[in-house]
RNA sequence: GGGCUCUUAGCUCAGUUGGUUAGAGCAUCGUGUUGAUAACGCGGGGGUCGGUGGUUCGAGUCCACUAGGGCCCA
């Protein structure tokens, strides 16, 4: 019998089911997506909308997406859902970065591995565009898998002709201006292979080397200025690179460090970092040493050296590299053989020297000596000291400036093909001069314009950009885009503006490989050479490919000023906190120098994914498993739920434990959404609302809940905190709002009233607007679940006639502020949590009562207590309201503070509704229920 | 070494212009329910706010220093 009468209740129906199995369910959801043409749908629904631009910076073609990957993803496509249900027409165009060394590298290695050696760069080039296609089909794939939506159709790629002939467009400006120049620039250097190499194409490896200590003679009026009286008076270098010397051209010294001038028997006197001198000593076997003199760095600066073998001088300059960690503290520098010595050089006008050919051979220039003249730096093997570094002992041994030498192990670079160490070398390079038209200030200036999310995001990029110097755009390197400048016999280069325009429509067509496959002569052929040229046939093409930073760096003119369907600047830029640096910085210098401001208004920088300690992420953490490993674990919605409630301002942690957490609050939310649906399985909006100025007191609370809920989620959204708006508003909406209140109060009423019962429908009219409004808010958050919820909601099946994404996003209907009802169930409730429910909880452990329907309250209270006067008001509610059998309001002017008890219901028990009443009527098909079950069970 | 930045319960986050016993969700422990049931309710325990020192009648909330993370440079 109590079967049947569960029979007479209205519970909750629904085929939405209760667990998410998301992993099995969202790729269909995905494919019905792509049936219906979900974003052209939404791209039509909001043609005439406000524009809103988010120009997606280009994710690298090399691998399996990763976490990072998913969070900038889903923060964009999250702030764009947002967006087309607000109604703003948002194109989004994903791009993609190919060129460059990672894959290059790749392509190289597998090429060798397969005992290749004789490949053109055109067939490198061919197989790296294959290996970038394949990961780009696979990217694109996986982020569609987290539930990205965008135009797949209408991809950019950096590699595209149309691209690549943009890019040359806006490097022809950059010519035009006056501001690319030809320059040396060390980088390192492959004799055996005759090629320049990148970081990645170094292997470090033990070399013993020769050091050696050498004394560089003080010119008199250095002398003077140091009141040093020995003419015998020098500074002492230390270097494990003797074949560099003849470049020499400095000695920096730190201009914080104290250093010392020492007498000595066999030496003259030698200037050394106090901290190293008993080293020195040591190392030099020094006698009779003495301390003449002390002198901060900072009193060295400018003064005179001479150089050790070549007439000319080697002044002392400061840096700030400099240690006292091994050598004398006073550096050999040579501006062609060494960054730091480059940068030493260029901050104080140096000339970038490197008398060294591609062989590896020191040139006749005059300068270096005659018998070291062809001498070779290369080592050859067996621990043997290369010609060079002989010729340069053999000179300085012989004309006393080499103090002592040694034999040193230590960590050098070697050519990961030729296996051989790699020396520095400053070769020619195109650079781009950032202040000769005021870039700079410019840049600088439009940031001006720029709205940073987070704030500090300006000060970062600030920095960055004050305090690069001019950019070397030019690499060695085969997969990118070339550089289209022309060489002639002698090695002068040729560059202008208007042939470079006229390249690009060719490279339009047929791609950049065209500067591989055919010769200068033909690539001219139909241009018309500035009159300074040579003619075509005796020049050559340059081997030199852009920095593929200039190829991302240029998308902003290559998609959203080409495309009609964009516009520049873009409203949103959002990338990694690095990007400051990277895309960030090189969109805009691109952007500054060819169209005078900046490219984007606003600029959204996220952290790192780290470790749930906050350390990094290692390739070997489990955590720093590919994308899809996550996603089938969890499902995409639990991923971007996961990435919606972290404050991705700072770095981001993950760990099983911390996804698993948001799987909790997602299954919560999930349920709510599943009561919800089941128990409007026989509410038909047309036939059945109430009014809502007749809304149950409760009902109408639950409305002004949503109102609130509906305008502080959609200020988070506005201001891109989604964390905020999940984890501040959503999560405890569902969990306190819906799941501990309103919905446990309504059962009650929805299940044991009569389907038609005025109550039941005004609530049901409440849940339905609730949900319809909740359900759009979380939409941008978990696409996937909210869409199938909708659907259930409209048909009770996995796919309706509308999706969720084609809604408009809720706004808060008038009618729902009802702040003082709110605010008196509000006390009402509290008075629950805090007066009665640890009361019941005693009696509930004393096993006097179960749930708590089987309780009862008696409260007592003074006519004048507000409190009192309030329950009073709500008397009638508040054994519904507190879920109790009775609740009974005794007043006496006795009490001055409400007294409260709690105690077992009297009465006898309702089989139907199990609420504790006076006294049962029979029925006749039923047997004895409460009179108001007997009711309610007339009209079923 | 430099620039920017982060540090509140086991986890993820809130904490307005400095002001009563620092909040939430999840987790945990106990418990009720078996009509949201691999679901839901109720109750309990758990932070003194990275550390130190200041300013103040009073600081998680301002200042200085310091420790440990992160990104980018060197």
């Amino acid at each position: 019998m109590a079967q049947d009468l569960k029979d007479t209740l209205n519970l909750p129906q629904t085929n939405f089911p209760m667990r998410g199995n998301l992993v099995e369910r969202e790729p269909k959801r995905i494919n019905h997506w792509k049936k219906i043409g979900l974003y052209d749908q939404i791209q039509a629904k909001n043609s005439e909308g406000e524009s809103f631009i988010l120009h997606d910076g280009p994710p690298f073609t090399n691998g399996d997406l990763h976490l990072g990957h998913a969070l900038n993803k889903t923060l964009k496509d999250t702030i764009l859902r947002y967006k087309w249900m607000a109604g703003y027409n948002a194109p989004y165009i994903p791009g993609w970065d190919s060129h460059g060394l990672p894959i290059e590298h790749k392509v190289s290695r597998e090429l060798q591995d397969s005992g290749r050696t004789d490949y053109t760069p055109l067939e490198v080039r061919k197989a790296c565009a294959k290996f970038a296609d394949k990961y780009r089909l696979i990217q694109s794939e996986q982020f569609e898998r987290l539930g990205v939506t965008a135009d797949w159709a209408n991809e950019y790629w950096t590699i595209h002709p149309e691209y690549e002939a943009a890019e040359l467009e806006t490097f022809a400006n950059f010519v035009e201006q006056g501001i690319v120049y030809r320059s040396k620039k060390p980088v390192y250097w492959s004799i055996p292979c005759a090629t320049a190499l990148a970081e990645a194409e170094i292997e470090y490896k033990d070399h013993t080397s020769i050091s050696i200590f050498v004394k560089l003679r003080l010119s008199e009026a250095a002398r003077t200025q140091l009141d040093l009286p020995d003419e015998d008076s020098s500074i002492l270098i230390w270097t494990t690179t003797p074949w560099t010397l003849p470049a020499n051209l400095a000695v920096s010294v730190h201009p914080n460090i104290e250093y010392s001038a020492i007498k000595t028997q066999a030496h003259g006197t030698l200037i050394v970092a106090t901290p190293l001198l008993d080293s020195v000593t040591n190392e030099c076997k020094l006698e009779g040493v003495e301390t003449v003199a002390t002198y901060l760095g900072s009193q060295l600066e400018k003064l005179e050296a001479r150089h050790p073998f070549i007439d000319r001088a080697s002044p002392i300059l400061l840096a700030e590299y400099v240690t006292t960690e091994s050598g004398t503290g006073c550096v050999h520098t040579a501006p062609g053989h060494g960054l730091d010595d480059y940068i030493t050089g260029i901050n104080n006008g140096l000339e970038v020297y490197c008398p060294l050919d591609d062989k590896g051979c020191y040139v006749d220039d005059g300068q270096v000596p005659a018998d070291l003249v062809g001498l070779s730096v290369l080592e050859t093997g067996n621990g043997k000291p290369s010609d060079a570094n002989l010729g340069v002992l053999k000179i300085i041994a012989g004309n006393g400036s080499l103090i002592a030498k040694k034999k040193i192990k230590h960590s050098y670079p070697h050519c990961w093909r030729s296996k051989t160490p790699v020396v520095f070398r400053a070769m020619d390079q195109w650079f781009v001069a950032l202040d000769k038209n005021g870039d700079r200030a410019r840049a600088l200036e439009s940031l001006n314009q720029v709205n940073f999310i987070p704030s500090w995001g300006e000060n970062r990029i600030r920095a960055a950009v004050e305090n690069r110097p001019d950019w070397c755009i030019s690499r060695q390197r085969t997969w990118g885009v070339p550089i289209p400048a022309f060489y002639d016999e002698d090695g002068g280069a040729y560059i202008d503006a208007d042939v470079i325009r006229a390249i690009s429509k060719k490279v339009a067509s047929s791609g950049t490989n065209l500067w591989f496959e055919q010769t200068a002569a033909e690539i001219l052929d139909g241009i018309q050479l500035p009159a300074d040229w040579p003619s075509a046939d005796k020049l050559k093409c340059g081997t030199d490919t852009l920095d593929v930073w200039i190829d991302s760096g240029s998308s902003h003119r290559a998609v959203l000023q080409k495309r009609p369907n964009l516009k520049w600047p873009a409203d949103l830029y959002l990338e990694g906190s690095d990007q400051h640096r990277g895309w960030f910085q090189s969109s805009l210098w691109t952007s500054v120098i060819a169209d005078k401001a900046a490219p984007y208004k606003n600029l959204l920088t996220h952290g790192f994914i780290v470790k749930e300690d906050g350390t990094k992420l290692s390739k070997s953490d489990g955590a720093a498993r590919p994308l899809n490993e996550w996603i089938a674990g969890y499902g995409a919605d639990i991923i971007r739920l996961w990435i919606c409630s972290q404050d991705y301002r700072g770095d981001v942690p993950v760990s099983d434990k911390i996804v698993k957490n948001v799987a909790n609050n997602y299954r919560n939310l999930r349920n709510t959404l599943r009561f919800q649906i089941g128990n409007l399985h026989d509410f038909d909006v047309a036939r059945d609302a109430v009014p809502l100025d007749q809304l149950n007191a409760l009902d109408k609370w639950a409305l002004n809940e949503l109102a609130q809920l509906v305008r502080k989620v959609t200020e988070a959204y506005d201001a891109y905190e989604f964390h905020r708006a999940f984890k501040d508003l959503i999560d405890p909406f569902v969990a306190n709002t819906l799941s501990a209140t309103y919905h446990d109060v309504l059962k009650d009423r929805l299940y044991t009233r009569s389907p038609n019962d005025p109550l039941r429908r005004s609530s049901q009219t409440a849940i339905h607007i609730i949900f319809s409004v909740f359900t759009r808010l979380i939409a941008p958050l978990v696409p996937f679940t909210a869409d199938e919820a909708w659907s259930y909601a409209q048909n009770d099946s996995d796919f309706g006639d509308q999706a969720i994404a084609l809604t408009d996003w809720p706004v808060v209907d008038s009618t729902w502020d009802d702040a003082e009802t709110a605010s008196d169930i509000r006390a009402l409730r509290s008075f629950l949590s805090t007066q009665l429910n640890d009361r019941l909880e005693a009696l509930r452990q004393q096993k006097t009562i179960g749930q708590s329907l089987d309780a009862k309250a008696i409260i007592t209270g003074n006519s004048n207590d507000a409190e009192f006067a309030r329950l009073k008001k709500y008397e009638a509610d508040l054994a519904e309201l507190f879920i109790l059998s009775e609740v009974s309001l005794i007043e006496s002017q006795e009490v001055s503070e409400l007294e409260i008890e709690v105690a077992h219901a009297d009465g006898v028990r309702c089989p139907r509704s199990w609420r504790w009443v006076p006294e049962l009527v029979e029925t006749e098909r039923w047997g004895a229920v409460s009179a108001r079950c007997a009711e309610a069970l007339k009209s079923i």
